[in-house]
DNA sequence: TTGAAAGCGATACCAG
DNA sequence: CTGGTATCGCTTTCAA
């Protein structure tokens, strides 16, 4: 008895308390926590005073474990945290998703599951059910991750196609498309020696921007050389350093296709440095249309993914599956080209 | 009964099943998965075939109901996503505090609380239970958050003197002492028209590096001028801003103290556009020591906060609370001034 | 070492 | 409209 209060908060009040202050049923007390139509405003009066004066506050993992849910939604990001944090796609997709899910009255969290303990203990997280879906970003390599959430029936939606066969509902951008789009009008700028600095290669992402610049080529019948191929991984750093390279190797290039808008910052800058005016000497198209790409100088020329769009696609399959629909399905949705300074 | 399975994931099995399967008590299953050293290694191993088998996973709600501890920790952010996302030290904290969480078992969650709607969800959140300790990160003004969180007996740390009174336990640099520092440097180094571009006001962080900026020319008895103050949010685009602002209104500033890395590279970029030569003609002290200090041209001179001290402090006083040891304590932990070309 | 049984705090069904 | 009560799945004495 004594021993109960002896350290840590003071034990959290009750539904049975609250009711006996309110002079009502525990059921009772519930309902009106609920909201439920039938109880009296009277009762309800009471049972609210009560509430207020105990600050009850009720108990999730009770709830959870008769209603099976927790009102909450997990947006998990395979990436390290230095990365995660420089990039604007990422920032606009919490925002996006944040917004969405709370509308819902659902709370969103973040996880960050790099290395392999990492992904192990989020999964175990998941599984467990912590939460009641989850949208899965920025998948590396053939990740096990969306597997063993669709085995375990907890509602899964990835933003940007996974490498492999897609036995989770996704939703990407037409990345092959807007690098397609990209060269293009490189191309058809006059521009012959085009690079590209590409994202990781262990991304489908990085994988079909670069797919898209080769098509272009193709189309054109532009050659392709190797030396005209740096990797990043979409990082500005990365994207300063892959310029430098491109320039050493290739002192003649006039045309560059970045896969990010951040690399493309990167780049713009080691373009400076090297005393190559842009567009005039080398025109530079990225990808994103984050919103740096409009105060960078010069402005980008990029190809924009309708992130509202994405951002809305990626909620509402989330909220079927989590409401019991369960489908297969796959959403990609078109890029543009938005025309600046840079090219 | 048909019902039951009509939709949704097909139930997964309970201790009970676990022990059906492999001929023993719900009991004895419970003790298996939770290592309990008392269970015959004969039947610990029938267990864990029925376990794999199964492809059991213990119910969160059901344990924590009954243990009341949820084994995770939230990192509570007030601010907008798209300054957290560009910030290096929130990247730094996130990792540290999730690799100290991670070691104890515990998962690690972030969550976004912005405007007044949200702030109340997260504080919601965390008063249902989800989290066993909370991490508060960039307070601004009077966030009643903190105080909410102490009085519902969470555990709960500051990163960050909160303004008003410290009613939780916080961990914050020696910040006033550092911009002290900085200033310092500067004044030997012949400085006398020393700029600042401060952190947002309100935030402690804000006006205790304002105040070390004071002291330091009160110290060398340098008059004060208002006009050599700009304010910022530690974005580099208001670096950027503030020191064109600082430029028109006095060209034939000399020195310059950022309270903050990322926007001191800003400023950097702007003395660049407006062909001041650094340090020659304007000398500039960062604070931080971010990562990217090093990286800019020239490198930053800047003032470090022991980050590795702080997360250790933060997760060492968090892990106390949750233990059970509570009692209000406040470290700060000393600053120090690291050399480099801009001053 | 193992099992039976008593909760943990909330929901929801069934009478009244 | 309200109260009694069976569950939800797990941990944890208490006996055996």
């Amino acid at each position: 008895m004594a021993l109960k209060s002896m350290r840590g908060a003071p034990r959290r009040p009750t539904l049975e308390e609250v009711g006996a202050v309110a002079g009502v049923s525990r059921a009772t007390v519930s309902r009106v926590v609920n909201g439920s139509p039938k109880a009296s405003p009277a009762v309800r009066a009471e049972v609210e005073r009560a509430i207020a004066r105990l600050g009850y506050v009720p108990n999730r993992a009770a709830r959870t474990l008769v209603t099976r849910r927790t009102d909450t939604i997990a947006l998990v990001v395979s990436e390290p945290e230095a990365r995660v944090f420089g990039d604007p796609f990422f920032a606009a997709l919490v925002r996006g998703i944040g917004a969405a899910v709370s509308m819902k009255d659902l709370q969103l969290v973040l996880v960050m599951a790099q290395g392999t303990r990492e992904h192990e203990k989020v999964e175990r997280y998941v599984r467990q059910g912590h939460v009641d879906g989850v949208v899965l970003m920025s998948l590396h390599g053939e990740d096990p991750l969306p597997g063993a959430f669709v085995e375990a029936g907890i509602p899964t939606v990835l933003v940007g196609r996974p490498k492999g066969d897609p036995v989770v509902p996704f939703v990407d951008a037409d990345n092959r498309g807007g690098a397609r789009l990209a060269v293009q009008f490189l191309i058809a700028r006059r521009r012959r020696r085009i690079a590209t600095i590409t994202g990781p290669l262990d991304m489908c992402v990085g994988v079909d921007r670069f797919e898209g610049y080769r098509d272009a080529l193709t189309a054109a019948h532009i050659p392709q050389r190797k030396g005209l191929v740096q990797g990043g991984d979409f990082t500005e750093e990365a994207g300063h350093v892959a310029l430098t390279r491109l320039l050493e190797k290739n002192p003649d290039i006039d045309g560059v296709f970045v896969a990010s808008d951040l690399m493309a910052a990167g780049a713009l800058q080691a373009l400076r440095a090297a005393g190559r005016r842009v567009p005039q000497d080398v025109a530079v198209v990225g990808f994103d249309d984050a919103p740096l790409a409009r105060h960078t100088s010069p402005a980008l020329t990029t190809i924009r993914q309708p992130l509202d769009e994405m951002v809305a696609q990626t909620s509402e399959m989330l909220f079927r599956q989590v409401a019991g629909a369960s489908r297969t399905e796959h959403v990609i949705v078109p890029t543009s080209l938005i025309k600046r300074k840079s090219a």
